[in-house]
DNA sequence: GATGAATGAGCGTTCATTCAT
DNA sequence: CATGAATGAACGCTCATTCAT
């Protein structure tokens, strides 16, 4: 009967919403973020500027809104993947692209920590995992032909060692929070096909640790 | 130390009370290794098999009982740096106390993880650590001098490395316990002064990752 | 005061939410004029037929209840020092207040016992009693100026007072509830500027104590 | 058989016995007057030297480690009465006992409290409650006949008034722990045959209250 | 007889989730 | 559709009392 203004009626409304949403999301990333799983719900509603309940409408439980986020981080990502990809030299793109992976881990900390795991199950998060591999692949293989990465290293062992280097990033960030970006180096520095290494100097070890 | 009746008598009295706070520390490291500092003093126990008050007789909160069982492994991990310190190559030594190191830390994973930063005050605690670090400190220094190691690393990375290897061991765990044995390697070779570096091979990558 | 549409809008929903606080600070009353300060939250809720957890939604603390209800209290006494100033002769209303003040203060008895010293600090505590003690004071000044109170007494006496008279009255409310008026009445004549007192025979000794 | 040993034995015990029992109410006795009928078992063993066990051995529970202490405070009640009655003038006596009986209340606050009607049934108790009014009231008629003292007073008003000024010098006593003498000195003006009374300027009124 | 050890029952408080409006 | 209100289940912790030595 009314098609046109039910629809108008229903972007609207779905404007509202989507607004909510993401509201909801960016204060559960900044919430999880810094306290980690342990975040509570209400504080998220409250930092979004909605009720609780509206977050129990667009997540069955907090976990899924855990999931929803890491699917986010997820997602961009693989835009951090492709756009790596378009280095002229593959280990730069990779050099660069575990840069940007380890200082996102890094920041979200909380998140990523204890969850992961639990969530790998998540077709869609299987299949962005999937296409991020193949992006790491590519790179990765890439890098090997152009004789700057040792042959004995795989896509796989890329998301591994950001997940490394974030947690040293954390270990050590006390003292310096810089200080990712000497172990990340240790790391590839551990991955090139020749002996090169850069200087680790730039970043003074940790004072106390 | 102590005249043999007393120690006699304080031991015959402590019998079932040191069997219980064995049992109370068994259970809380188990406890703590799973489900890091979210585990509960219930659960704890009940694994142990006493009342929970019990637990609050020796450990006057729960913060406490974490500390205590922190200071078991540190202990531990002394021991091993001291042990490793004996190793006529110091390289290899190194290699020996990262490896039992990095072992220790994926078991207990739970415990370390966002707990050490906060009880980093902990007196005991910092004079282990300084021990620790003492000793590891050596290891390194004797390591560059006999030509293995690179110049521009110091004693305080070496813990940071290994909390990184262990999050390698634990991201990729899923796939291949000893996986983390790969990722340390990575690490080791990219400390080593020269070029040189173990074949990956033994290991395969992660098939899922 | 708020728009019409408002307020009703806010009156509608807070329907059962406001009878529940009613309902809350009620048993609330109830369970700290018979236990003291040592009155349960469970045994409230229960009372109250609420959750726990409802209360706790209202009041961040169960010292936080205690001092809604000291206030409700409190403001009662204003109102009552308020009514007894518009008496003609001083005296009437001083003797008024101090026997309306009595019997509230032995009703709530376990309230006031050992709670007032730790909330005198409470700001909006401090200001009540201020104006409270305004009240009072004039009253004291005028009962002096027409000749019926000792002239060395002060406003700050009489709620002292009021609290010896609701202990005597407790003390002694085994045999009798209302013997508070005979001890009160000792207290009153005390106060008298000139010998003039009443007699006590209106209610008898306490027969056992 | 061996009569004289054992009772020497047994002696010897019960000096040992008799030194922590001694140990155990004077630790109740500081204990309580602190924290009120809330201080706990545990704190009063460790003041005592003793263990918690010890405790229970000699009394059945808690509530019967009070009375027993009300019994010791009742019985220091007691002499004060009897060395009271001695002075020349009834009235002297009257006012030296209603003094020294408010101090005591006073320093042990929180056990009369809210104790004494539970343990008002007790055999022993009533006794000396019965001795103790028995003394009161001999120099409370005594007074009378002296003309110091109103007719329409009798002894069981003369602990009821001793709380109530225990009461008001607790209220008032944060501004000054001797303003009691104030409120004290007011009801003996009020239980005076004639007119005469003391003035109250020693002590000032309570600044704060 | 004395003790340190043990505990069940209870406390105040929190939070993910559901319900009524 | 959105929300404030409500709550059950759980948590860390305490304490009077009992038990084993």
């Amino acid at each position: 009967m009314l098609p046109v203004g039910e629809a108008v009626a229903e972007r609207v409304l779905r404007a509202d919403a989507q607004r909510n949403l993401e509201a909801i999301l960016d204060a559960a990333e900044r919430a999880f973020a810094e306290h980690g799983r342990d975040a509570c719900v209400a504080d998220i509603a409250r930092d979004a500027g909605v009720g609780q309940a509206t977050i129990f409408r667009r997540f069955e439980s907090k976990e899924d809104l855990i999931a929803a986020i890491l699917q986010r981080k997820f997602s961009m990502l693989l835009e951090a993947a492709e756009q790596a990809s378009g280095r002229k030299r593959a280990w730069d793109g990779l050099r660069e692209f575990m840069q940007t992976a380890t200082q996102m881990h890094m920041r979200d900390r909380g998140l990523f920590e204890a969850i992961a795991e639990r969530l790998m199950a998540d077709r869609r998060m299987v299949e962005m995992k999937g296409r991020l591999l193949e992006s790491i692949g590519a790179l990765v293989e890439r890098a090997k032909r152009e004789g700057d990465l040792r042959k004995d290293v795989a896509a796989q062992d890329v998301p591994v060692l950001v997940c490394a280097a974030a947690q040293a990033g954390t270990t050590a960030g006390r003292a310096d929070p810089e200080l990712w970006r000497r172990y990340l180096q240790i790391l590839l520095d551990g991955l090139r096909a020749d002996g090169l290494r850069a200087r680790l100097k730039p970043v003074p070890p940790p004072a106390a640790h």
